[in-house]
DNA sequence: AGCGTACCTCGGAC
DNA sequence: AGTCCGAGGTACG
């Protein structure tokens, strides 16, 4: 699959050299996907982390590996012990109401939360993203970000502010100082899907990996100048 | 429909 | 040391 996209994009095979030992698209479990993602919102990497790690502890007990605790994450019904306070005293911000506001409207749900998020696989892309959109903190990146890595929707593309960096730069630089607005969201998913097809949401978070300031990529620096697909240097 | 703006928190940059 | 900025966006007017 490398190979394609390496063909289809000679940036993709470029940063494709450079990730060590590959990237993990991993199948999540859509409630941990859901409630993961619900905390990125304007936020950073390491803090998301730390807000996750404090929703776990609300999930049963595994054990200790190498000197670190390990908890199953919360089921919805467990999830909905815990307050909004909490997750406030527990440095959620103002995501704290987005997650007890999204337990509610899971429960509420006919046939449980984690049923109806099981059912979203089988629809259409669009509709995935629609129905998730209706939970609040929930919109189209956050979205596309659980059907992607939750839901089998391969083709799912988040849109996010580094992912709107890579579109502009890269794919369609004419857009390159407007702002990150709903409507172009779909503009810079359809660049994707144009140029990746099927599976553009694996495409994109190799490219999202790129963009990170992580020690797993090592990008060519120093004097390399490559060309866009308007021939433009970068 | 489309566009501005506020929003919790916090580590790093200056 | 104080201030400012921006981070895997979203809701609301
Ligand atoms: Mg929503």
């Amino acid at each position: 699959m490398w190979q394609d996209f390496s063909f289809s994009d000679i940036r993709f095979a470029e940063l494709a050299q450079h990730v060590d030992g590959g990237a993990r698209v991993l199948k999540q479990n859509p409630v941990e996907c859901l409630f993961q993602f619900l905390c990125s919102s304007n936020n950073n990497i390491k803090r998301i982390e730390k807000m996750v790690s404090s929703m776990e502890r609300f999930g049963d007990f595994l054990g200790n590996v190498g000197g670190f605790d390990f908890y199953k994450f919360p089921s919805i019904d467990r999830l909905s012990c815990i307050s909004e306070q909490q997750l406030r005293d527990a440095g959620f911000g103002y995501r704290a109401k987005f997650v007890v506001g999204t337990v509610k409207a899971l429960q509420e749900k006919p046939g449980g939360g984690e049923h109806w998020l099981d059912s979203l696989r089988k629809m259409e892309l669009c509709s995935v993203v629609r129905e998730l959109c209706t939970l609040p903190g929930v919109g189209p990146k956050v979205a596309s970000c659980v059907a992607l890595f939750s839901l089998d929707q391969h083709h799912a593309i988040p849109v996010d502010t580094h992912v709107w960096q890579i579109a502009t730069r890269y794919y369609i630089p004419e857009l390159a100082d407007a702002k990150l607005a709903p409507k172009l969201f779909s503009r810079v998913s359809d660049a994707f899907v144009a140029k990746f097809g099927k599976y553009a949401g694996w495409a994109q978070t190799l490219l999202f990996i790129g963009e990170l300031p992580s020690p797993k990529t090592k990008k060519p620096t120093g004097g390399k100048k490559c060309k866009n697909d308007n021939n433009e240097t970068y």
